[in-house]
Order: structure tokens, then C-alpha cells, then sequence
RNA sequence: CGGGAUGUAGCGCAGUCAGGCCAGCGCACUACGUUCGGGACGUAGGGGUCGGGAGUUCGAAUCUCCCCAUCCCGACCA
């Protein structure tokens, strides 16, 4: 079964391309570094972004717009924003083509030099401040809470479909606030809200923590993170969220005046998670059947399969079929009734198992003389045969199942694949032989973490917030340590 | 930007070294028939400026030169 698809102990990373293209979700586009996301995968996207949305609104923000292009001196204003984005920036330079002196073809028309180049926005923080600037007067303005749903360009040398393409989408939030107090709460508030998403949507367990200040967003004086652990061992950053102190507020001018008729800058956050979260999804559950989608973000949760032979047997079914998706509707299920005569039902059985369809529902001539139907699930491979007129009740209860069930085993797989080391032996040997995520002591030097990095490729991935503190010593310079560290090899 | 490779049907490839009767194979696609409870089978079809240009030759996918594109390894990197 499922022998087109490389097997994950085989191949990895070319089960991860397979899966990706195999199951729909995208391919790469006749420009380099950037990816076509295919319907079956924006669908997947699109529950992604509803549900984001709603928790988004949920806690007070809203949406706006912001410009693609922005101007080049507006990224100078930061020192460590420009010094974070500058070698990843796509410029546009000239606004007209015209015809080439031999008829063929076009050229860019010297004669249209921009005065000042574009910076196609790698990240929006520099156009938004800008902009805030003008709105932003009183402690009466504040806070200022907006997201925005948005494409971004970073030029990546390197790509791969989701995980790292030169363009992607994404959703950035750019909140406003009177207080450090405030921001700070804000900050916590998103990495929480993005943590509970993950875990309660996506199935997918996550560590939130604090960046070092070698891997923090640049420009900002705090960044708290998400991490997961995928199925090869190695982590994967879900979402940041960033206290900006008053360093955007200072660079762009954003002053109020606050209760006191006193002048103070404007204290900021900002927040995002992008596409990357599909191949998250990919590499979290997947296994070598295929996708595995949790219910709450499937687009398809239930199937139903018709098994006949002829027109009359289909149309016998039919009836059937139809009143338990209508049923199941009623229940708030999304439900496909595949009734295509063009491919059989066992194609269909293995292309849903693929596409990570969480239920499917076979229904044949002998069903309908034993009022029965067959409930199989995805995430077990599981097969049973129930009477139909329980379906309904029944799969309601499976959907709870299911999400608890995919949850639970990437819970016990990450469980399974994080390790206290306390050596420098052990530490490396953890790293080379089994992946996951090690906790470790470290003494809390940049130079200690570049060292590890380049010894073992494996970086920190986050200092854990919720850390009871324990004395040690560091696992590589064995200098002293008051807490452990989480590292890994990251995607 | 350095090192290596590859461009032949929608996809994956053979043919290139020893130029001709060879443009071919698998999958996919179309039609018809038999099938249909785990990726069916048979028969018949359609589809190509052999990456582009110039040259050598009676004759070029094949040899020569130039160009273009893509991929891999390095460097670089949420």
C-alpha cells in the first residue's frame, strides 16, 4: 500500500516533497523559490486563517492593510531591523518595461529609475510604525491592536515547499500600547494564544520560552516562541511573538501624550505565523500512508464511499448516502459524497487516505440489506462496522477522538524524543544519534551557544518560561548555570 | 560567487561514447469492452521544433562552437 510514497525511515526530507505534492497541498512554480499552494492545501490554510481570526477578534484586535512595497530609508531607521533583513531583500528599482529596438521582447526602461528604491516588505514593522505615527496622540489612541493576513518576500537561497519558500503567507500583528506593562502582557497573551491554536487545532504540542539573543527577531528586545518537534527529530519554530520595547516607537518618532500631560514613545509588540505551519502539519502527524489531518482543521472530515456495480446499484445508494451527509451536516461535519464512476473505490480509499480525510465512510449493497456501514479512521487505519442508523451520534463522538488521539501521540512522541543531558558527550551523542529536544545546561554566553552550534548544527531553541530553576553547570564550558535550556536541530 | 551535473511527450527516463531504417519505454491521457467491498485489465488511439542558435556532413537527439535554463554540493540563511 501507498508504495509511491518514499517511506519516512528511507528518506525524510524526499517523504516530506512526496507527501506535499503527492497530497495536493502544493508545487513548486515556474519561479524559482516561490510555491503554487494548490486548493486541497489553501483549503487546509483557509481553517487555519478562520480560526486564527476568530481568537484573534476574540481578544479585542482587528484587521487593516498595509502596503507591499516600502520605501528603502524607512529600513534604515533601525539598526538591528536593517541589519536583520538587508541580505534578504527583493528591490524594485524601476517602474515601466518597454519594447527592445529589435521588436522582441521588452526590457526595463532605463528612463523609469525609481528616486528612491522598494523594499518588497520581508515583515511590515517599518511601513506600519510610519503610518502609526500619524495616529497616535493621546493615551485616548491606545492601545492600538491590528493584524494584518499578508504576503511577504525574504529571498532564501535555499527553499523548500512551506518550510522555507521566497515568498509566503502569513498574518502579522503590530499592537500599540501606554504602558511596558501592557505590551509585555500583549506579548504573552499571543505566544499563549498561538500555543493553545497549535495544540488544540493543529494536534501538534508545543514549548514556549524566550529566544536567546542571538535567535530573537531583529529589532526586538524580547521574543517568546513556540517550538514543535517533528517526526524526524527535529524542531520546528510555530510562531513568535515580540516585545519591541520602545525601539520602533524611537526610531520612527511615535510619541503620546499620557494621563499626566507628559510626552512618552509608545511601547510594541508584534506577532506571526506563516505557511510554515502546513509543513508542520506534514511533518507532525503524517505517516506513510499519507496526510493526516486533525478533524478541527480538515477541510474534508468525512467521505463517503459508495461500493457498486452499474447505474441501479448507484442510484440505490444514493438515497442512502445522501441522507447521512445530510445528517452529518446537521452535526456541523463537512462531508464529501465521492460518487465519481470514473475511479474505483479502492483508488478512492488510498487517495483520501493520502489527502488525511480523518474519516471514511464505505456503503455497498450489503450494508443497505444489513443496515449497516463501515466507519474507517485515518489516524489508526482502523476498520468497523456499525449500524447506520448510529452514524451521526457516532461520528461525533470519533471527531473528539480522533483530535484527542493525534494530539496524544505527538504528546508521547515528543515525550519520547526529549532528553536532560548533563555532559558534553552525552549532549553530542543525543544530538547525532536520536534528534529531539535536549535539555541542557547553559552558562548563558552567545560565545558558548555560536560554539555549540557550529560542533553539533544544533541552536537553542527556546529558554523555557515555565523553568523551576535548577543549579548546574553549563554542558559545554562548565561554567555555572541556573536553568536548563532547550536545544535542538531546527528547521 | 566557486565545484559538479542535467536539459528528449504532462511526469519519470532510455537512446548520445562508435551520426542513418529509431525518435522509443513506463506512468498519465482518449475511446470501447470487461471489471468495481483496498490504487483493475484488455484492445485500439492521440501527443515531440530531442533547451535555443550557428556550424560540420549526403544525412545530426547523437559531432563542434556559442548561448539559455534547471538541479545538486559548498558559501549564505526564521
Amino acid at each position: 500500500m501507498a508504495d509511491f510514497l518514499t517511506k519516512r525511515e528511507e528518506n525524510y526530507a524526499q517523504w516530506y516533497n512526496d507527501l506535499v505534492i503527492k497530497a495536493d497541498l502544493a508545487e513548486n512554480s515556474a519561479v524559482r523559490g516561490c510555491m503554487v499552494i494548490k486548493p486541497y492545501g489553501y483549503a487546509i490554510w483557509e481553517k487555519v486563517q478562520s480560526e486564527l481570526d476568530r481568537l484573534f477578534k476574540a481578544t479585542g484586535h482587528v484587521n487593516a492593510y498595509f502596503p507591499l512595497f516600502i520605501p528603502k530609508s524607512f529600513f534604515e531607521k533601525e539598526a538591528d531591523h536593517v541589519e536583520g533583513f538587508a541580505k534578504e531583500c527583493a528591490v524594485v528599482t524601476h517602474y515601466r518595461l518597454r519594447k527592445k529596438e529589435d521588436g522582441k521582447g521588452l526590457e526595463v526602461d532605463p528612463g523609469s529609475k525609481l528616486e528612491e528604491e522598494l523594499i518588497i516588505r520581508p515583515t511590515s514593522e517599518t511601513i506600519i510604525w510610519s503610518t502609526y505615527r500619524n495616529w497616535i496622540q493621546s493615551y485616548r489612541d491606545l492601545p492600538l491592536l491590528i493584524n494584518q493576513w499578508a504576503n511577504v518576500v525574504r529571498w532564501e537561497m535555499r527553499t523548500r515547499l512551506f518550510l522555507r519558500t521566497a515568498e509566503f503567507l502569513w498574518q502579522e500583528g503590530h499592537t500599540a500600547h501606554a504602558t511596558k506593562q501592557e505590551a509585555l502582557e500583549e506579548t504573552m497573551t499571543i505566544i499563549n494564544l498561538y500555543a493553545h491554536f497549535i495544540q488544540d487545532f493543529m494536534g501538534i504540542p508545543v514549548l514556549k520560552g524566550y529566544k536567546s539573543e542571538t535567535e530573537k527577531f531583529a529589532g526586538a528586545v524580547d521574543t517568546y516562541a513556540i517550538e514543535a518537534l517533528m517526526q524526524d527529530g527535529k524542531a520546528l519554530q510555530a510562531g513568535t511573538s515580540h516585545f519591541l520595547g520602545q525601539n520602533f516607537a524611537k526610531a520612527f518618532d511615535v510619541q503620546f501624550t499620557d494621563k499626566s500631560g507628559k510626552l512618552e514613545y509608545v511601547w510594541s509588540t508584534s506577532w506571526g505565523v506563516s505557511t510554515r505551519l502546513m509543513g508542520a502539519l506534514v511533518m507532525a502527524h503524517g505517516d506513510d500512508n499519507g496526510l493526516v489531518i486533525p478533524p478541527n482543521l480538515a477541510p474534508i472530515q468525512v467521505v463517503i464511499i459508495p461500493i457498486y456495480k452499474g447505474d441501479s446499484q448507484l442510484n440505490e445508494l444514493a438515497s442512502t448516502a445522501l441522507k447521512i451527509k445530510a445528517d452529518l451536516e446537521k452535526q456541523g461535519l463537512s462531508v464529501k459524497y465521492d460518487d465519481r464512476d470514473t475511479h474505483k473505490p479502492g483508488f478512492k480509499f488510498a487517495e483520501y487516505e493520502l489527502k488525511g480525510v480523518p474519516v471514511r465512510l464505505a456503503i455497498g449493497p450489503r450494508d443497505l440489506a444489513n443496515g449497516t456501514i463501515e466507519v474507517a479512521r485515518r489516524d489508526t487505519m482502523s476498520k468497523e462496522i456499525i449500524n447506520i442508523d448510529k452514524t451521526s451520534e457516532h461520528l461525533t463522538k470519533l471527531m473528539i477522538d480522533i483530535q484527542n488521539n493525534i494530539f496524544n501521540k505527538s504528546l508521547d512522541f515528543r515525550n519520547k524524543n526529549t532528553y536532560k543531558v548533563d555532559s558534553w558527550d552525552e549532549f553530542r551523542e543525543a544530538i547525532e544519534k536520536r534528534g529531539g529536544f535536549i535539555l541542557a545546561h547553559w552558562d548563558g554566553t552567545a560565545e558558548t551557544e555560536e560554539k555549540i552550534k557550529n560542533e553539533t548544527r544544533a541552536s537553542i531553541r527556546i529558554i523555557p518560561f515555565d523553568d523551576p530553576g535548577e543549579e548546574g553547570k553549563c554542558v559545554y564550558s562548565g561554567k555555572p548555570s541556573g536553568k536548563r535550556v532547550v536545544f535542538a536541530r531546527a528547521y
